[in-house]
DNA sequence: GTTAGCATGTAAGGAGTTACATGATTTT
DNA sequence: AAAATCATGTAACTCCTTACATGCTAAC
């Protein structure tokens, strides 16, 4: 089973889509991409880089007729120290719209659901749709699971795992009714204009 | 370095606090005591428990007379198989203790902050407010930094990444106002009782 | 007595961090 | 020209999952 793509590669792949950038601006948008939480360090981000262009996802680009008057940086090895800009690949364009259409196992999903999210514009909206739908189940799910195992033990709990838990379950219940508002708006969008399908930039 | 406690482990000593459990079981009232999230595999789980005995954190429990009449269980080497009781020793109590009151790096405290929480009643009332209101430094902190480089970059992005933003801002603001609830409760508590700084169960 | 679920375990590997090292550019 | 900050890179390690294997116990 091939290893499925990582949050970071598809995040990546999904913010070279607009603009070329280099690591160090990239992982600025990142933690802008997703949120307050998730940020990746250069240990991760680099090397993920160098595979991805290894693969042929991404490529380097030259700098031009830009400010810096030194030469030969980017494609050869040796001496290149500044900054790397990369660009999406016609492949790397191709792979991340096949990410995007992919359905993968829920445990995936869940771990993927902000990149995914953040990545809506880009992806069709039968995608969104399931993806909006197949996260709010699996979130009913766990509610249920956690609220019929709490209702059995509530009594030998002390105030403050109790505390923990309503404010988790709060948290997901509202999450979920978050989601209920996009999905309706997903439907309504699709039924305004039933024959979008690709991508779309606002 | 020497390497600091996991969330795991610390949770499991908090639980086993209370009552001996075998992994089994252990891992169910993980979950609950972590949320709906935060589910360990047992590929997981066993190790740290074996690692918690070598250590002498915790110990197994003969099943004394029990329904089994099947004899050497528990302690010696070779054919124990079935139900694996934990305790939790005079050694594995001092070492929850110390964890519970000692403060680590932000990285640590943030990704310990439910476990700590879920432990508030073995936890004194100093730390407890002092882990409270780190916890709110940090999460205003990244709020500032996010809206700050937000309203930098808000025009070049589509509506799906904005909604994306304005969730999860929301999400941590809901936290922050959570957490201010909590801290001016635990500034009551102890104007009320001010002795209070060891074990409390309710 | 055999299926189903409880219970424990191990090996391989993935995804990420930390700590370190170093080069390039800007600021003072 | 020194200091700060931008920018890239690597090695070792941690925590955890997956996939597998196996034994025990109860239900039918």
């Amino acid at each position: 089973m091939r290893s499925r793509s990582t949050v970071l590669e598809t995040a990546t792949l999904g913010l070279l889509t607009t603009v070329p950038l280099h690591g160090y601006e990239l992982r600025k948008q990142l933690s802008l991409l997703l949120g307050p939480l998730r940020a990746f360090s250069y240990g991760t981000l680099y090397p993920v880089l160098r595979s991805l262009q290894q693969r042929g996802l991404i490529a380097t680009v030259e700098p031009t007729q830009a400010t810096a008057a030194t030469t030969a940086r980017g494609t050869s090895l040796s001496g290149r120290r500044g900054r790397i800009v990369y660009e999406l690949t016609a492949d790397g364009k191709e792979h991340l719209q096949s990410v995007l259409s992919s359905a993968g196992p829920s445990a995936w999903e869940d771990e993927n659901f902000d990149v995914r999210f953040a990545l809506f514009a880009q992806t069709d909206a039968d995608t969104r749709l399931r993806i909006l739908e197949g996260r709010r189940t699996r979130l009913t799910e766990k509610l249920e699971a956690v609220r019929e195992s709490a209702a059995r033990i509530r009594e030998r709990l002390d105030e403050y795992t109790l505390e923990l838990q309503r404010h988790g379950l709060e948290q997901v219940e509202r999450e979920v009714r978050w989601l209920d508002g996009l999905i309706t708006q997903e439907r309504g969008r699709a039924s305004r204009d039933p024959r979008e399908n690709q991508k779309e930039r606002g």
